[in-house]
DNA sequence: CGGGATCCGGATGGATACTG
DNA sequence: CAGTATCCATCCGGATCCCG
């Protein structure tokens, strides 16, 4: 008898469909470093406009990453489930600092630095 | 006297430079699985063309994410850079794993053997 | 087997102006 | 402040055919 194969999808995949559009990754980086408004999200990206930021709080709402509120205006805020991506952006970071070895991005002192800023800030 | 800002590059966007393009990171993921070759990549995947397939495979050796050698035919392989890649997989896929609470994706039984595959396979 | 050349369409992103 | 409403550009993916 032959055993049946179940076709699962790949949880990789399934992770990349939530964080794989553009800003999403650094909206969430924003949140866990305390931004919660919608102007604050659009500090230091200038080519992010009022539309696609909107769609993109959006389509995070909807799945599941942030939640919308309503404080003395609009605050977003991580989920549950957007925290859990702590450890996603923690190694997105240790990659970059890790595999520069050149030091084309970073001196030394930066990647210390900028690693305790992201254990700190993720872990 | 004020301190100097130094405007560095968020190493957390310079990772998503290297996988936030389409297929990239199921292509690694294949390769960290053992597949090496053109048409091995495409398999499971009815939707990616050999252009597009080809344009990434060469983005990501530009990005020095996998070398291209000739051996009995052309051959991928992940670099030392492409390697590093392995704990941000490993979080992508346990953060599925663990946010999955409703058991919309996998029953628990799905989740113990892939936690253990990726584990073997990425750790 | 490992692509290149072309063509096409839809999705996405971005600029600007406006609004409750 | 937190978006909408348009409009436009373009990128990008995908299909198809072709090639050494």
């Amino acid at each position: 008898m032959e055993s049946e194969e179940k076709a699962l999808i790949c949880p990789i995949e399934v992770a990349m469909e939530h964080i794989n559009r553009k800003w999403v990754i650094q909206i969430i980086r924003d949140m866990f470093f305390g931004k919660k408004r919608f102007n604050e999200f659009k500090e230091g990206k200038p080519n992010l406009s009022n539309k696609v930021l909107s769609n993109c709080l959006k389509e995070m709402e909807e799945n599941g990453l942030i939640s919308r509120e309503t404080n003395e205006g609009i605050e977003y805020r991580l989920t549950e489930k957007g925290l859990a991506l702590n450890k996603v952006l923690y190694e997105l970071a240790m990659f970059t600092l890790t595999t520069d070895i050149n030091n084309r991005y970073y001196d030394e002192n930066d990647k210390k630095e900028l690693k305790k800023v992201f254990e700190q800030t993720l872990l």
